[in-house]
DNA sequence: AACCAGGACGTGA
DNA sequence: TCACGTCATGGT
């Protein structure tokens, strides 16, 4: 079946939606503006998106915006509040972005081994991951949303988003596992981790419109591509 | 009132 | 490996 390439669809959601600008952190000193790519600049602003991307593991974003409220008003944004407070203290702080207290072990397990990760953040791409891997609560797309977003680092995020549109225009068969889709981007995209945040960034955002599973929304990307049907029924 | 949201882990086969 | 249950709050 004949489909549409990354670069397309990237370009397509360009054209669509303009650049995003990730990451979408609300408590940063310098926010991160679309076009704007130099940012995370300091330790702080790298350990936000790190926290962000743990609490919105499954979980929107609104929720999870909450929660930062929660800790900013509570003095406990800073790593070092956030290591010294206890995990149900800390647990009842992140109710809002649900799984709270699963999320609070991971925030807290995450926060000791940070400051060393981040003071070390020119080590190889692939022992990074490994290390961000190795602890609970961290799975490959935590992890690679920290490496890209946090650490600039050129990898792919694949999330149920990007699968949902890719796989509805065809690119990959529903037996494919994350580093088998990460592989396929990797291969066909380029290894830029601008044009990687933006790409993810646009297939969220497009997805969030389109592909959400209530919506009766019909994606324009479906007739651009040869893909058959309007939208994914099933994943 | 179910269903869903930018996953990850534990378990059993 | 891999499918399946569990974790939890807030919006639609």
């Amino acid at each position: 079946m004949k489909t549409l390439t990354i670069h397309q669809v990237y370009q397509a959601l360009l054209t669509l939606h303009g650049p995003q600008g990730w990451w979408p952190l609300q408590n940063l000193a310098s926010p991160y503006h679309p076009g704007d790519y130099s940012y995370p600049h300091t330790a702080a602003e790298r350990w936000e998106i790190a926290l962000g991307a743990v609490l919105t593991q499954n979980t929107a974003w609104t929720n999870v915006e909450k929660a930062l409220q929660n800790l900013q008003q509570q003095g406990l944004s800073h790593l070092p509040a956030i290591q010294a407070v206890d995990e149900t203290s800390l647990g009842q702080a992140l109710r809002p972005a649900g799984y709270f207290r699963q999320k609070a072990k991971k925030v807290k397990i995450l926060a000791s081994f940070w400051p060393n990760f981040d003071r070390q953040r020119h080590l190889p791409l692939a022992e990074k991951r490994e290390r961000l891997l190795a602890l609970w609560g961290i799975g490959p797309e935590t992890a690679d949303s920290i490496l890209l977003y946090a650490h600039q680092e050129p990898i792919m995020v694949i999330d149920t988003y990007t699968k949902r549109i890719l796989r509805a225009l065809g690119v990959l068969d529903a037996q494919a596992n994350y580093d088998d889709w990460q592989q396929y981007v990797h291969q066909e995209f380029p290894r830029d981790y601008k044009m990687l945040q933006e790409l993810h960034a646009l297939l969220v955002a497009h997805a969030k419109i389109y592909f959400s599973r209530q919506g009766p929304a019909t994606s324009p990307l479906m007739s651009i591509g040869k893909a058959k049907g309007k939208r994914a029924d099933k994943f």
